[in-house]
DNA sequence: CTTGAAAAGGCGGGGTC
DNA sequence: GACCCCGCCTTTTCAAG
């Protein structure tokens, strides 16, 4: 697709904010119909703009309160080194986010859980059994003062 | 609400996944009808299990490539610097997370940018405007390894 | 983009266990 | 209290112009 129009942008906007918005109302926000909305929506999401669609639950409410951030270094950074590294951590289900970064450390972890124990149990049972790690140093999120999943476009 | 039962967490599970499956598409993976998906959903709704439903789109062709992780520590800690600091992050439309931490630095702040050109001008004209500012340094995400709006419910 | 029409799903009442 | 059935209405979907 060429360059996106700045209808499309409004969409991806609205979307981004709340994809329960009918394409009538998005519509009516616009000037226009359903069908020119119901296509454009359509075009987006094959062509790839629009990657899913996601309920956010209530990380509280479903006791998750805890956020940490854990920074990671490994002691040898050969490709297979890496390659592990990332199969290791993506099959830890407490892990919502893994970066590799350049910088003082080589990824930035983003982990959930029901309490300071059970992170002690994670990094004590799961993260320090995985080989060559150098250095693994944990922030813990006292508030989380503004988070959003929207771009700004 | 009392406690979730299975079918709650269920229910959760398949649409912070994805959203658009129908109470009908819900109701055949539970082997329940559609009538008690849907009341289930609203009332995870309205209790807030569920905070919103989002459209999750792609950085990178909507060019936002870069990711960066800035740390900031203040200078001075009162409860009205931290406050201050707060409202002034939370104008920055290019920040997407923003914790209060617990840990070597006072704040985590997840930064999307064009380019690192951007980001330099960014910190040159934007963040560093921002008074009481100690500490403030730069990470920058060369690979984005995982990364997901799931709970691990 | 518009019109228009068929299919599907959201929604809600009433009933069963 | 949780589930099922059924009908209405809105929305989705997709033609053709």
């Amino acid at each position: 697709m060429e360059k996106l129009d700045d209808t499309d942008l409004k969409i991806l906007r609205i979307l981004q904010k709340n994809s329960k918005k009918t394409t009538k109302e998005i519509a009516e926000m616009l000037n226009l119909t359903a069908s020119p909305i119901y296509e454009r929506i359509k075009r987006l999401e094959n062509k790839g703009y629009i990657k899913k669609y996601v309920a956010l639950l209530d990380k509280v409410q479903l006791n998750n309160p805890i956020t940490a951030i854990c920074m990671v270094s490994l002691r040898y950074h050969n490709e297979g080194f890496i390659d592990t590294f990332e199969n290791q951590i993506k099959a830890l289900k407490e892990v919502q986010e893994c970066y590799h970064m350049a910088g003082k450390v080589d990824f930035f972890l983003k982990i959930n859980m029901d309490s300071l124990e059970s992170y002690h149990e994670f990094v004590r049972l799961k993260l320090s059994k995985i080989e060559n790690i150098g250095v693994l140093e944990s922030s813990f999120v006292l508030k989380e003062m503004y988070s959003t999943t929207e771009l700004y476009i």
